[in-house]
DNA sequence: ACTGTTTTTAGTACCTAGTCCTAATATCGG
DNA sequence: CCGATATTAGGACTAGGTACTAAAAACAGT
């Protein structure tokens, strides 16, 4: 042994990993083994041969060729709002707003939405958003329509708590507390949690 | 000649571009021609084989080797990274990215870079974000470059924490903490916090 | 209809980078 | 020294080709 199986199939893996490209009679002498032993190794380690590896790499690439989405302006459609007390919006997923990889929904469309409700809900047009506790309890596919619901639950003249909660039919998908500011001119040195 | 050979070859070269990933067996079903006659076509045309074609797409992904998540799906541009580490990433806030009565970047652009890279961070086929504790501690205009640093600060099997802090120049501007799921699947039933 | 050219098909040998399997050695630890 | 583990060697087979030769088919012009 060169130095121990156990090391050797360790560096292996690394190797590959940075530079899938490589061949089996390369590694083989790379690390002074027969290719055969290499092969071995691989077998072990499950690490697929030479073209698998470049055909996932590949595919990879494929997959999603959509390049990045810039965010529209308004997300949602608001369809009714009470100012200073409630709105709603809906929110139909398209396949730009999912990861090509799984189909859902990625998160900061869903935040957006509710971000933006919140911010629409407020009887100031110049809210910004310093603080948010949000969650995401169940994931959004392409297709389906998202119906978010802000409610406001604190108000005060510079500060205002709006929840909220969307939902797919019947099911909450998140939920979320903004902690939004009435802020004016909002110019250089507002010391914390300004921002939107 | 089912239609002409000059016909062919070029419905060959489109559907070779749409599709790398054909064979020549394949091609010559489509065709109704035999694999003989493909592989002139490709001689003429001087495409060449799948494997190499393959190879190709591989080589222009391995350009950015970020794993988890493909690069077009980041907001903003990652500019160094250590998988299941840390992250950053840098974002040029432009006029589409803000209000237009003040001038501010809307939240959930911030938002977004910020869950983009501790999604990219994770080194797992596949993140979902399932809570967020978030803050803007600053307002960001337009213009202004925002810095992004990702730091992994708890690394479970199925849970990771990433802790995200923005900056434009020193100032912070956002900060959150990301709790993000190394999700499988990710089918129905999940009960709570899932998705993104 | 016959000829000449182009196009298509068929078949062979060879290639790479492997898999899968068997069998023979090497090497190590006790 | 013995038995277990590790390594190497070799053969048969695979996919998805290349490179080449040769025959057959299709088409065009006279």
């Amino acid at each position: 042994m060169r130095r121990s199986k156990k090391e050797r199939q360790e560096r292996l893996q690394e190797t590959i990993q940075a530079n899938p490209f490589v061949t089996d009679e390369e590694l083989a002498g790379e690390f002074k083994v027969s290719v055969q032993t290499i092969r071995l190794d691989r077998m072990e380690l499950s690490i697929p041969e030479l073209r698998e590896r470049i055909k996932y790499v590949a595919e990879q690439n494929m997959h999603d060729e959509v390049r990045s989405l810039p965010i529209e302006e308004v997300i949602g459609e608001i369809i009714d709002i009470e100012l200073d007390k409630s709105a709603i919006s809906i929110f139909d997923v398209k396949k730009d707003h999912v990861f090509k990889r799984n189909g859902i929904t990625r998160g900061h469309h869903l935040f957006a939405q509710a971000n933006s409700l919140a911010v629409a809900v407020i009887n100031d047009e110049m809210a910004l958003t310093g603080k948010a506790d949000i969650r995401f309890t169940r994931p959004v596919r392409e297709g389906e329509r998202v119906i978010a619901k802000a409610k406001v639950t604190r108000l005060e003249k510079l500060k205002t708590i709006v929840e909220v909660s969307s939902f797919v039919g019947s099911e909450r998908v998140f939920c979320g507390e903004f902690s939004m500011f009435r802020a004016p001119a909002a110019e250089k040195d507002d010391q914390d949690e300004i921002g939107n």
